[in-house]
DNA sequence: GATGCGTGGTT
DNA sequence: TAACCAAGCAT
């Protein structure tokens, strides 16, 4: 791997275009805010960070399948749709039984959702499941069987949002473009911002930090977003930062000011036990598990109060995940 | 912009 | 051991 590169790049150049700056100005907005300026941030030199952070990157990167030289675009977009939300250890076996099962996306879209749903298992949030079916339905019909190499493309399919389309873009397509999921965002804030941890929501500063650090080069620029990523996943993590094996830890403004604590509201509490999430959960366990519809009385054992019960699968049912036959019985959508 | 949406491992 | 955390998206 070559660590030749490209020229400093501190300013948003011409090609930028491609890059979402949504948060900027509408043309008419007359704004409090002097049109011109975004508050100044004082940027790393450039041209050394991405040498340091893309050796580090030679040295360390897991060997993940779906970013082996093989991998195709649709192994990529599975395993994006795969990590929302779930850890990389959870996914692997899943992922790997998916590209084997249906290669391609007209194969899964050749489906019936509910064996998507089926063969989501236990990853979390199944309405990615009903999501990437649909998603790959729409390419088999709509793209000729490809998955879309353009971000606006990619957007308008189900379940992807401005990360998985900057991830599919830059990781399947070695296309340059920012990639700002959770990992990148906590890297930038630690590195350039100096605070522990970003802000809950992306913001228009950190999309233009994002861009003014994008290597200009498209093949550099698509290894730095891999980069900062593993980074973030491996080294400048949100609990106990190895700081002591980071490349960046001598340039690093939250390093620097002495690592001060976040400053603000908690993170958000998310408590499980109890919620409709959980009952859902369990309704959902017990149909993947059949293969034949269920009683109601079948499903009443899942969860013994029964108005949540009840509003746990109907909202199921309003969500795609559940159908309800006429004799009362229930199934994964067919 | 705040919420809701699963599941399981880590601290 | 509760709380936190994990490559977000849609509404």
């Amino acid at each position: 791997m070559s660590t030749h590169l490209p020229p400093t790049q501190l300013s948003a150049p011409s090609s930028a275009a491609t890059v979402a700056d949504t948060a900027s100005a509408a043309p008419g907005d007359i704004s409090r805010r002097a049109p011109s300026a975004p508050a100044p941030v004082t940027l790393p030199a450039t041209g050394a960070l991405h040498g340091a952070v893309i050796d580090w990157f030679d040295e360390h990167a897991r060997d993940l399948p779906w970013r082996r030289p093989d991998a195709g675009a649709w192994s990529v977009m599975v395993s994006e749709f795969m990590l929302q939300q779930t850890p990389v250890n959870r996914v692997l076996p899943v992922h790997a039984e998916w590209l084997e099962r249906w290669p391609r996306p007209a194969d899964l879209a050749k489906e019936s959702p509910g064996e998507a749903v089926r063969a989501w298992g236990r990853l979390g949030y199944p309405r990615r499941a009903l999501r990437l079916h649909a998603a790959a339905t729409a390419i088999a019909q709509q793209h000729g069987g490809e998955v879309p190499r353009e971000h606006t493309e990619l957007l308008a399919l189900p379940g992807i949002g401005e990360y998985t389309a900057a991830a599919v873009v830059s990781f399947a397509y070695g296309r340059r473009h920012i990639v700002l999921d959770t990992n990148v965002r906590r890297v930038f804030a630690r590195l350039v911002t100096g605070v522990e941890y970003p802000p809950n929501a992306t913001t228009a500063a950190e999309r233009r930090v994002a861009l003014a650090l994008l290597p200009g080069d498209e093949d550099t620029a698509a290894r730095w977003a891999a980069a900062t990523m593993e980074l973030g996943a491996l080294v400048c993590t949100a609990r106990s930062p190895q700081c002591g094996s980071c490349p960046l830890a001598a340039r690093c403004a939250w390093r620097l000011a002495g690592s001060p604590a976040h400053q603000g509201p908690p993170r958000r509490g998310q408590t499980y036990a109890g919620t409709d999430r959980q009952v859902r959960g369990r309704l959902l366990a017990i149909l993947r598990a059949s293969h034949t519809p269920v009683a109601r009385a079948v499903l009443d054992t899942a969860w013994a109060e029964d108005e949540q019960r009840s509003r746990a699968l109907d909202g199921l049912i309003t969500d795609g995940l559940v159908e309800q036959l006429p004799d009362d019985s229930f199934r994964l959508p067919a």
